[in-house]
DNA sequence: TCTATATACATAGACATCTATGTATCATAG
DNA sequence: CTATGATACATAGATGTCTATGTATATAGA
């Protein structure tokens, strides 16, 4: 019997996925961080150096609303910002030295939300809820 | 193959679930709302006048923020505050007769919603969707 | 009855996020 | 080469959400 409450349940998870994150770093000693910020440094691990632009198009939030959560990691000390030398109007942001010492936190924090999210599901689940997953966000 | 991608999907699900309910409100005329906004309303059309504690409950919010949500649709005049004889302490949020006109509106955002959700799920598939969702959930 | 504790809601301040706009730099047409 | 439009980022103001705290009312124990 179908329920119709996909949307509510999709919501309830992403809120306690946050949750999860939030408390776990804060486990791990990082404070003051919410997730998009969490978004940012991981994408940065993958490459670092993203410009604003990049980045803001990367987590799916605006460009302003990516300077204001760069500000907040330079003044943690978790990256700093650059000009790329060929267009100045292109600001880098680099990872520092404390910020790529988050690397294995973060990991540890992924690893962590996956466990909760995919420890329940045998092999066939977990590929049928990627799949439907999938198919649900091409549909918008 | 498992990409260990389920929270981000379901990130980018909630969001553009958000985007086609205040999106779809606009179109029928109604701004100024957000999602929270409609789950209160939603709340109230199933059992009018809840209190401020009822709700937050109940939309997953903290107090003081419903309070703030409350304040706004007071404002756009689709409910209004009562206290309660028993206990003056507890508010009873009801809908106003605008309030009540909007109901029609929002089930129509909810079916399309879920046609968003749902339009390209057979039957089988959309109850897999749901009892995986319902079983993540209850993981946290 | 009077005082202490609990409860319900409101208020204040912080922060993430948005839209709108400003500023600086780049590219290009004349 | 200069002026105009495009692009990248920052800033300002609004709003939803949170935590911490205040205020008023209810309840219980002395």
């Amino acid at each position: 019997m179908i329920k119709n409450n996909a949307a509510s349940m999709i919501s309830k998870i992403r809120d306690a996925a946050n949750q999860v994150i939030v408390t776990e770093l804060h486990k791990h000693g990082v404070d003051n961080i919410v997730p998009s910020h969490g978004d940012i440094l991981t994408f940065l691990y993958q490459q670092d150096g993203l410009s604003v632009k990049e980045l803001a198009h990367k987590i799916r939030r605006k460009q302003p609303t990516v300077t204001v959560l760069v500000d907040k990691l330079v003044k943690l000390g978790y990256v700093q910002r650059t000009k790329m030398e060929e267009d100045t109007r292109v600001t880098r942001v680099m990872l520092t030295e404390k910020g790529r010492q988050l690397e294995p936190v973060f990991r540890e924090v992924s690893d962590k939300l996956n466990k909760t999210l995919y420890g329940g599901l045998d092999n066939t689940e977990q590929e049928q809820l990627e799949a439907l997953l999938d198919r649900i966000l091409r549909s918008f």
